[in-house]
DNA sequence: CTGAAAGCGCTAACAG
DNA sequence: CTGTTAGCGCTTTCAG
């Protein structure tokens, strides 16, 4: 009934606890038998030992957990960036504790730190500025997700660069000249993206305007598009850039309802993939981003900072990858 | 720079350590004189003490934290649910592990005690019958979402039965008396909604057939949609219920693609609530679900096994609504 | 009403 | 090459 302990395990071994604690621990400066460590090891797969991880957590201040932490578990973005990061921290024997966002960073790693979190990745778009450039001085380590912020290296991001590269190549291929691009001032991360996008736009003579969009939601999306399709503002506008999958979701859906048609009129192109992008009408062109391999090298960041390394800010290594759909065509001459 | 520990409360407040700790676990015959009460109290918000997890833990074998088990982190069925549960398990001092589902019940209820994971809430929408009968005998609690087996009191449930009411009667008062549902094999609890809702149809002389999806997924709900609306298999049918929203979303691109009109000459509901369900072309008619409630009941019925009481199976007392949107309509005469 | 003391299962420094 | 030992921070029984 009860689980077995390390003692019993080297009873049966015939060994001393030390011995199987240095063995499981891969203790470099141990040098064994190999015919004791073939009956420790026996020993611990016959009584199907597991080390008791809240004793070894009290010994080494390592409870070999992180936390992911989300301002809102609702909001899919972060579902394909989790599942990454838990298949990685599973092949390290970390456990995956999920959290909602507190503002309070600092307090944050307190609690984890009593608890035996060791770090953390943050999605973090929500946050000030302030808050998150002393991510360095908290009692746990914090890596931020898909955001860069001047002077800080605790990042883990995919490249956006690269990915509006793709976008305004696309576009401008097509023949665009004029895009509007909707942002958010409340999503920091948004920054990122719109500034790789601008520059990239003006090295392939591509003109850009901005509409403030309230948020990141198909509403928020919907509610744009009403608010500017339905006027008279779209002018030169022949394209339409929405740095989020369901921004653009409700775009789409604001320009079925005004009667503006997609892409005939105008050509829709979000960032971000997902199922969705495939069943909507038309059918979404959009950047795929390789969200579960942000996953899986915050985890390897996050865990170089735990092992007391100090790399420096990660950037996802595959590239970002277009795909074609039915919301983008040649501007209307 | 090291976290305070409860020696340090105690040597402040001068008392010893068991005072404190009985303080904090509020031990029923401890009877404290208000002052060193109060001298204590002090010293824990003067050094603002965390008590140290991993100690109680390794006392206790009672880690305060609970797994949530999904067979898939990026379908997003699961985000309210667990955004329930998470608020409700930071209420009573739990914090949420997430973990990819592994068949081996027995197997991870070992892993989870080791780490000090004190039960899990399943989604075991996968898991045959045979697995999830014995949930009784594990070495940790574990209960059932959202799918119920006989003889099986560990589950908390939404009301589907309620919930196939309120879908068939729209159906039915709007004029349809020829339902099509799809089903899926691989999902086993979809045979819980779908028994309530033939039920609920046969009440009100609703004559239901039944077409086979092969999954969950907007993708299944499109190929199952091609392969109906395709053919002349339609007949009598002026309705389809789909058990899941993307299901619907991925049918509803199918009958755009295939010129069938939504909802003139076709109604389409789903169960299940989002977003995406606004904005849809039709827009979709839904019935919404108390996901957030099943989450904190479930952490309830969890809390009182782990406190070792004998809860009944949890069925969700806030009522399911229907949110009629554009795809449902009266049948064509 | 409060203190002393044992020990949960494990790690790591030191001794043999 | 292996054993001894001293705790990590907390809970809990038993004495005062």
């Amino acid at each position: 009934m009860k689980p077995v302990t390390m003692r019993q395990v080297a009873q049966q071994a015939g060994v001393d606890v030390s011995v199987v604690s240095r063995l499981l621990n891969e203790d470099p400066r141990l040098s064994i038998s190999p015919a004791t460590r073939d009956r420790v090891l026996q020993a611990i797969t016959d009584l199907d030992y597991r080390p008791n991880l809240a004793a070894r957590a009290l010994r080494t201040n390592h409870g070999g957990m992180i936390a992911f932490v989300v301002p809102d578990f609702t909001s899919s973005v972060y579902a394909h960036v989790i599942s990454g990061a838990h298949q990685r921290a599973q092949e390290i024997g970390y456990a995956v504790v999920v959290d909602a966002l507190d503002p309070d960073l600092a307090r944050t790693a307190r609690r984890y730190r009593a608890r035996g979190i060791d770090g953390a990745l943050l999605a973090g778009a929500t946050l000030p500025d302030r808050d998150v450039v002393s991510l360095e001085d908290l009692s746990i380590p914090m890596v931020l997700l898909n955001r860069r912020v001047p002077g800080l290296t605790r990042t883990a991001c995919v490249d956006y660069a690269a990915a509006s590269r793709l976008a305004i190549d696309h576009l401008a291929d097509l023949g665009h000249r004029d895009v509007m691009v909707l942002s958010s001032p409340r999503n920091a991360d948004f920054t990122e993206r719109l500034k790789a996008f601008r520059s990239r736009a003006r090295s392939r003579r591509v003109t850009t305007s901005t509409a403030t969009a309230g948020g990141i939601s198909a509403q928020a999306g919907y509610d744009t598009g009403r608010r500017i399709l339905g006027g008279d503002g779209l002018g030169e506008v022949t394209a339409v850039f929405c740095p989020t999958l369901m921004l653009a979701v409700g775009f789409l859906a604001a320009a079925h309802a005004t009667g503006v048609r997609v892409p005939d009129e105008l050509s829709v192109i979000a960032m971000h993939d997902a199922e969705i992008a495939s069943f909507t009408t038309p059918a979404l062109t959009t950047v795929a981003l390789p969200m579960a391999e942000l996953g899986a090298l915050a985890i390897d960041h996050l865990r170089a900072l735990v092992d007391q390394r100090h790399p420096g800010p990660t950037v996802v290594d595959v590239a970002p990858r277009l795909e074609v759909r039915g919301s983008t065509a040649p501007p209307r001459t």
